[in-house]
DNA sequence: TCTGGGGTCCTAGGACCC
DNA sequence: TCTGGGGTCCTAGGACCC
């Protein structure tokens, strides 16, 4: 048996836990630029909030129904997740961390009687210890657990617990195709128009018609809804095979200079990204796009490709290729709404670099500095230091956060007083 | 006026090898 | 008129997740 955990509204959850005055109010969290909605308090969704609506078609709702907007806060977030998870390996041997805010646990081999309790006891211990409010969802397969949760979240009486065994054929009736893991919107359309209206439906279809329209991904999902384990779990913490860092800017940004230095920047957290794992990186890509929601402006996007003669993950030569193609693909003319850097090809620390005999980089050298580097935005904070191809921090911010929250388990400035 | 960011996996097709 | 069989690697595009 599997159980899946998952934090309530995770991000609202977590402003509450400091802020105890949004409590039973409509909250929404937005996206980076406040741009979106990505978190919504239940009384926001009662408000017909829907996810990933835009911000400036709620906000209305501020004044007439004393709606609360926040900033996305990641610092206090990750922190929160990281309180969460460490609490969680009491609960079970095995745990695979999916997302920031939730988590399977292996049940395997736990008696029948004891999963209902050993679930009760996960959400009264997060909500004492962290404060932040869970479902638990526990099936024999994770596509089935995932559904437990759901059904868990959607019974507002019940005590946030659900445990789906022996026939669990109503729970499939009642689960809508679309709800179901690892349909999306696209498939959840071409099933509806076979007939495919219900998780039970979804079982009912032949493997080979399966596996024909929704390839090997579909059959497993298939697989797990009969019961039978076909998603591995993933216990390790797996390296990631490509490294982004991307920005929408809060005003379109027409020149060279500033988007020489944000496109600097972007570099210069992937390959911090790209050291915390020990990884080193063959290729970079950088793109340009501007606003596709402004019809009537002229629209371009571009992207250029660099491979380094030995994969490296020093900020020095990434930032250079990310201006050499940064060059490449620029345009004059056009206003610019979003850009972003990307790194592939990524060595895995276990595994040696190719290195090149022509490389026109000290590899040494650059290690040894970019250990120094590292060290020091972790003692004294994110860019203490950092290139001059970089922002300064004394131009005006391209990107906005607005009504960010303290960082209130991460900063000592901004330790809650009470 | 204002519309996010960061990832993964699978498949088909093309280019290549012997 | 008729042109094999068995592979690998890479990439673009499409789907998905939170």
């Amino acid at each position: 048996m599997t159980a899946l955990v998952d934090v309530n509204n995770f991000y609202v959850s977590c402003e509450r836990v400091f802020n105890p005055g949004l409590r039973g109010v409509p909250v929404v969290v937005l996206s980076n630029n406040d741009g979106c909605v990505v978190a919504r308090s239940e009384e926001a969704k009662a408000l017909g909030i829907a996810m990933g609506q835009p911000f400036f078609e709620i906000q209305d709702k501020i004044k007439k129904n004393g709606l609360q907007v926040y900033s996305s806060n990641y610092a206090l977030y990750g922190d929160m997740s990281a309180r969460v998870m460490n609490l969680l390996h009491r609960f079970a041997p095995e745990v695979e961390i999916y997302s920031i805010d939730e988590a399977f646990l292996d049940f395997t081999g736990m008696e029948h009687t004891d999963l209902y309790a050993r679930a009760l006891e996960i959400r009264e211990t997060i909500l004492r210890c962290v404060g932040v409010p869970v479902c638990v969802g526990v099936a024999p397969t994770k596509v089935l657990a995932k559904i437990a949760n759901r059904l868990a979240k959607k019974d507002k009486s019940g005590n946030g617990v659900q445990l789906l065994s022996g026939d669990f054929r109503k729970a499939l009736q009642a689960t809508e195709i679309g709800d179901v893991w690892g349909i999306g919107r696209q498939y959840a359309v071409f099933l509806q128009q076979h007939g495919v209206k219900t998780a039970h439906d979804f079982t009912q279809a032949s493997d080979a018609w399966v596996r024909a329209n929704l390839s090997v991904t579909g059959l497993r999902i298939k697989k797990e809804l009969q019961g039978v384990p076909s998603v591995k779990a993933e216990t390790e913490i797996p390296a990631r095979k490509s490294i982004g860092t991307t920005r929408s800017f809060r005003q379109p940004v027409p020149a060279g200079p500033e988007l020489r230095a944000a496109v600097a920047d972007f570099a210069a957290r992937c390959a911090e990204k790209l050291r915390r794992q020990n990884g080193q990186a063959s290729t970079l890509t950088v793109f340009l796009q501007t606003n596709r929601f402004a019809k009537e402006e002229p629209q371009y996007g571009g992207a250029f490709s660099v491979s380094f003669a030995a994969p490296t993950s020093s900020t020095l030569p990434i930032i250079r290729a990310a201006h050499y193609a940064l060059e490449k693909i620029f345009r004059s003319g056009y206003r610019y709404k979003r850009a972003g850097v990307l790194l592939s090809g990524i060595t895995p620390p276990d595994q040696g670099a190719q290195l090149c005999m022509f490389d026109p980089v000290d590899r040494d050298k650059h290690q040894q500095l970019m250990t120094v580097f590292d060290s020091l935005n972790v003692r004294y904070g994110r860019n203490t230091i950092k290139t001059g191809a970089q922002n300064t921090g004394r131009q005006t911010r391209l990107t906005s956060q607005s009504k960010l929250s303290p960082g209130y388990t991460t900063v000592w400035e901004e330790i809650l007083c009470v």
